[in-house]
DNA sequence: TGTACATCAGTGAACGCGCGTTCACTGATGTAC
DNA sequence: TGTACATCAGTGAACGCGCGTTCACTGATGTAC
């Protein structure tokens, strides 16, 4: 028989990885990473901790789907957010930035999963494959600008580089709460969205 | 008896504070963030694993201590690029990403310990102290240009977190093996110097 | 339609592991007199 | 100079903890005939 919820194949659960993940990724929020173990997961979902070695094999499994899950959905954001910017190259840098910034803001370690690579297994396709796609999306909404005249390969892989290294830098900063203090220097009640604008418009390619 | 090597108070084993902190150093090169124990750090030292509490206290006390002599490092490294920078602003701008990123690249893993909060006990006033003059040091090099029209406080705030992050990013994105990719498909022997070179020179304050 | 069988998700108990912490102790160092 | 005492760094054994892994098992689902 079909599952109560989706077509997936359900045994006795009804679809235990996804509600793994599901569990997973709500303890990740409230626990951070290190309270993230196969046992954790396990008790939240109310299975036996032996239970999801049969989807995930071990810890780094599940830890990796999960980031594979957060890489599509960051993919997804981006992408709508450069889309809905138009064809001008600027505004389309500014628009990923700004989705970058918010991803990172509402799921910080979820974000920090991502990118810390110690506990995932790259290997397996399911994360492979999302990250190249969101890489592929940075690619695309990072290229160089084509009114420019033409540069050198170093040149414009350079500038790709230059744009995601700001926006990731001010990210983990954020996140890391580096910038608490500077924020709270400036007059007036801090105001985050704007001074994450103001340090993305504050740099321009050379 | 003064201490065979240091003037510091030495009983039975002659400075182990330092011998620990050196040990721990030596471990979290080879075995990263995780494989930094009390009982890892004491059996490197040769000492019970009870006996680094008479020192740090717990373990964040350890880490943070070791994370402060990072940082003192790190301001002293930044300070020096600086100041053999001469006046002009991005120059003086440049040498900082140059000894930043050369920083991280030489101490991935001390840098991930120092950049990543979760572990480390921001109240201990040693590690306050150092973050704070390593704050003060990239503050100094990165505060706004005095040739340019003076801008407001959000402006001049937006723009020295701008190449902070820019660096940061970069250092950040190297550390997780993001830019293999980018840097194995530019034509020729893969120069990692020359491409940080090229991406902290490929943006300007806006 | 019904029966027998194979598959495999999830159980529950047991295992060994390394961890941080505690605590009474030892014994070298430093100090008072 | 010598003795008695206080301090405190480091010892070693014991503790309880949560972890991942293993494994024989149960029982629901799916399939062959």
């Amino acid at each position: 028989m079909a599952s109560p919820i989706l077509q997936s194949r359900s045994y006795h659960h009804g679809d235990l990885k996804q509600a793994l993940l599901t569990e997973a990724e709500a303890l990740l929020r409230v626990e951070g990473l290190q309270g993230l173990t196969l046992r954790a997961v396990s008790r939240a979902a109310g299975v036996t901790h032996a239970a999801p070695a049969n989807h995930f094999g071990d810890l780094s499994g599940l830890l990796s789907e999960l980031a594979a899950s957060g890489y599509r959905r960051f993919a997804a954001a981006l992408s709508a957010a450069v889309a809905a910017a138009g064809e001008e190259q600027r505004a389309r840098a500014l628009a990923m930035g700004r989705a970058y910034v918010a991803f990172a803001r509402e799921n910080p370690q979820l974000f920090l999963l991502m990118f810390r690579g110690e506990r995932l297994d790259a290997m397996r396709p399911a994360l492979r494959d999302a990250i190249a796609a969101a890489r592929e999306v940075l690619r695309s909404a990072l290229s160089g600008r084509p009114d420019a005249p033409p540069a050198s390969p170093l040149q414009r892989a350079a500038e790709g580089i230059a744009l995601w290294s700001l926006v990731h830098g001010y990210a983990m900063l954020m996140l890391d709460g580096r910038l608490k203090g500077t924020l709270g220097a400036l007059p007036g009640p801090p105001d985050e969205l704007a001074f994450a604008e103001a340090v993305l418009g504050a740099v321009r390619l050379a």
